[in-house]
DNA sequence: TCTCGACATGTCGGTATTGACATGTCGAGA
DNA sequence: TCTCGACATGTCAATACCGACATGTCGAGA
């Protein structure tokens, strides 16, 4: 359901055609927020055309067409952001990863943790290079989708990277007395 | 697929019935990392069991089945855990409307802005009163999936509040040029 | 005793999504 | 001229998933 919406929502910002949508899909968007593959797009394309809600703009080269969102797309899209405060769907296969380190013994978890937490910040240092590269946000220019989602996965990396320097503090800390083989601390 | 790896884990941490299963989707897990539906869930307990990843320990009243994950089984989650670092699938409604709050107008994207900037700032807090009442953790006790979990949630929710603020910023310091009504102070 | 809500597990049909396969165009460089 | 990689769009079968429906148990309180 929320393709539809995606979608809607590129070709609100940029009239674009299914190639290059499919392309956008492996950018911030799908790295961060939604992610699908051309035979989710090209379909789901089909559907909103025959709902009215874009229509194709231009006919290019190689059987290309670029999509645009037509006013009832672009006030579908309005409707849905604004309208109801509705409990997310979540699938995020890297946070499950990171819940489920607690299912791991100490050395492992550790491990793992110092693996992201590397990852992270170098992930985090990699988009404030980008974003020093392309200069200060244009005074006066429209705040686009590229600048949202290029500071939302800066912070995103660092939290998670705050997080897993976090958990490793907590578990070093946790379990160390003993000299005893590992855990289980009958504490309490 | 990853459902599978989900149960695996929540089975290695404490054996359960489909139904604390289900519940334990309600919460942190599934709020945060992946979600799933009893419909899910109890198919795939049997397929888990059916491949000797998982296996009945004990079974209650009302015909409840206690499952806990296998040597193997544990065998797997780890194989999981530890191996490749794919790339991960994200499906989040919640990023994805924040993305697309630039498709719509300013004033339309500020209103959506500030509600998500309190409900963050809510929810972190409440989070954060959660875990002054539960006290500081243990010294010496294993730090559990909760504990991992809630810290997340509280980190999350503190960097999506902190980007929607300075979202509001950047959308407010541009384009104001224009003698316009309110806000926006010029300055440098 | 009766009722009701929480506990507990399931099926089934429809939709959403993916992966494999298929097809063809255009431009650059060997 | 030929080839190859990027461009561009699709189908189809299999899988994953969700919502609606279905069934039954147990304990607490009226």
């Amino acid at each position: 359901m929320s393709l539809q919406h995606a979608l809607l929502g590129l070709l609100t910002l940029q009239p674009s055609c299914g190639y290059e949508l499919t392309k956008a899909f492996e950018d911030d968007i799908g790295r961060y927020a939604w992610q699908a593959g051309h035979t989710s797009i090209y379909p789901e394309l089909n559907r909103l055309a025959g709902a009215g809600l874009v229509e194709v703009t231009h006919e290019g080269a190689r059987g290309s067409r670029t999509y645009a969102a037509t006013p009832e797309g672009r006030a579908e899209l309005r409707r849905w952001l604004m309208e109801p405060p509705p409990q997310a769907k979540v699938r995020n296969e890297m946070v499950l990863r990171l819940f489920l380190i607690s299912a791991l013994d100490r050395d492992d978890a550790l491990e793992l943790l110092r693996g992201i937490a590397d990852q992270t910040a170098e992930s985090a240092t990699e988009l404030r290079r980008i974003r020093a590269e392309n200069g200060p946000p244009t005074i006066g220019s429209p705040v686009g989708f590229g600048l949202l989602a290029a500071e939302f996965g800066l912070r995103q990396y660092e939290a998670v990277h705050g997080w897993a320097q976090w958990a490793i503090e907590q578990i070093s800390a946790a379990d160390q007395p003993a000299a005893a083989a590992d855990s289980a601390p009958s504490a309490r």
